[in-house]
DNA sequence: CTACATAATTGCAGTTATAGCATTATTTCT
DNA sequence: AGAAATAATGCTATAACTGCAATTATGTAG
């Protein structure tokens, strides 16, 4: 996955990116080289690159937060995927024969974002395009594309700090993870009710995982994985 | 705003990244070279960073198209910002006393990004969080903060390209961005229907723009300006 | 199935773009 | 107003990047 000569001012940048999405206000070079500890000029140049491509913005103050490319960009990579076009059929025929909730979302550093959402008392139409964010340890959907991915991995994601759910800490995740792995699905009881579970599959490329969330009996598990693989099958587009 | 000393690499960098976003299908990395005439060795180190960091998506076939991290990193931005906990009541109220769509975007490189957008049918719990995108020039809020930017910035957006809403070109869109300069505000017909208008004011530091649309009357106009001006000194945070 | 064409990936050495120091300018705080 | 912190930039050594060339892998056509 890490390439033999990585870019390291791109990852830098990246990170300086980072660290303005998550302070949740501006911040000046000097903070954000502290943050990460970098060097001060660095991080203001990193920043200023970042400003210019719009990825960054420079108010009033002079201190930077996250600016509007970044939303243009993520939407725009959105709307464009083949996914995007794709799956709202195969997605809503799931929803209109299950009573569960149905849903799509990818993963990242622990984060699970989700494209698609039906919820009850929601029409289709709103189930597509949302924003999201929910612990990737709290949702069906996270716990199978974490454990496609080396524990490693896992580790540096959630080392030094609180893992959501899972009060026995690191340990306990990765067991459920392994568990996951070797069945090739999750199926873990709901953040919420204790009646209600999340049942999930990854795409073939782990790039993505669909679920479905509500009271599922163990025993139809089975099918309903069958059913979800089959869902991921209509998803795949012929090429990429 | 463009800094000193300028950081190429994560320049080039953002450049394979929206690449990968406009392309809509995965991309190997000699294809991104091409398009962005750039050596293919770079290329393909700087996909393979981006890959790494999750911005973007390697795939089975090793093409790459946008990772997840950008949606994550893009959500995470928002909620985290202080507008998104300060805008929702006053842009409810602005709805509740108007006969008309209230909206909230940002732009970029020709594009808007609603962050809010009531809509009648629409409870204001979805008008918030919602990922749509428009072209800057069919919308009052891009077009306002399109005559922000510097005319030479405008151009290089949509140099080589048609201007959507605009048949004379870049002129006829220039002089629009001119009368809206000169007034603080953009004031123009809606795209769909010749009876209605799109009106809106930005951000005092130009990072976002709110604005109505609806059978807006010429002489309603100068109140209405003045009640966006109001909601957007509600919306500015006390630090940043 | 083999041969060919195209793309992915890596090693290497020259070169350039970047890192960090030192400095100045600007802002903020007292 | 003065002091302290931060923003911004010039300058040079050097570490990182670029691009060539070679290697491996993939896919395609005969």
């Amino acid at each position: 996955m890490l390439p033999a000569q990585p870019n390291q001012s791109l990852i830098d940048g990246v990170r300086c990116l980072k660290a303005l999405s998550l302070a949740g206000k501006s911040l000046g070079a000097v903070e954000v080289s502290r943050l990460l500890k970098m060097e001060s000029t660095k991080a203001h140049r990193l920043l200023k690159t970042l400003a210019h491509l719009g990825l960054a913005h420079q108010g009033g103050n002079r201190k930077f937060q996250a600016g509007p490319g970044l939303s243009v960009l993520a939407a725009q990579s959105l709307f464009n995927a083949p996914l995007w076009h794709t799956m709202r059929e195969p997605l809503q025929d799931l929803q209109s024969q299950l009573p569960f909730e149905v849903e799509l979302g990818i993963s990242w550093e622990g984060v699970v974002f989700n494209f698609f959402r039906s919820e009850p008392e929601l029409r289709a139409k709103w189930a597509m395009g949302r924003m999201e964010l929910e612990s990737a340890t709290r949702s069906g959907i996270g716990l199978v594309l974490l454990s496609c991915l080396p524990q490693e991995k896992v580790e540096a994601v959630f080392i030094g700090r609180p893992v959501p759910g899972y009060p026995g800490g690191l340990p306990s995740l990765i067991k459920t993870l392994r568990e996951s792995k070797s069945r090739g699905y999750a199926f873990v009881p709901s953040a919420n009710s204790s009646e209600n579970f999340s049942l999930a599959v990854a795409q073939e490329d782990k790039s993505y995982a669909i679920g479905l969330s509500g009271a599922i009996k163990e025993e139809e598990v089975p099918d309903l994985v069958m059913l979800l693989r089959h869902t991921l099958h209509l998803l795949r587009s012929p090429h990429d």
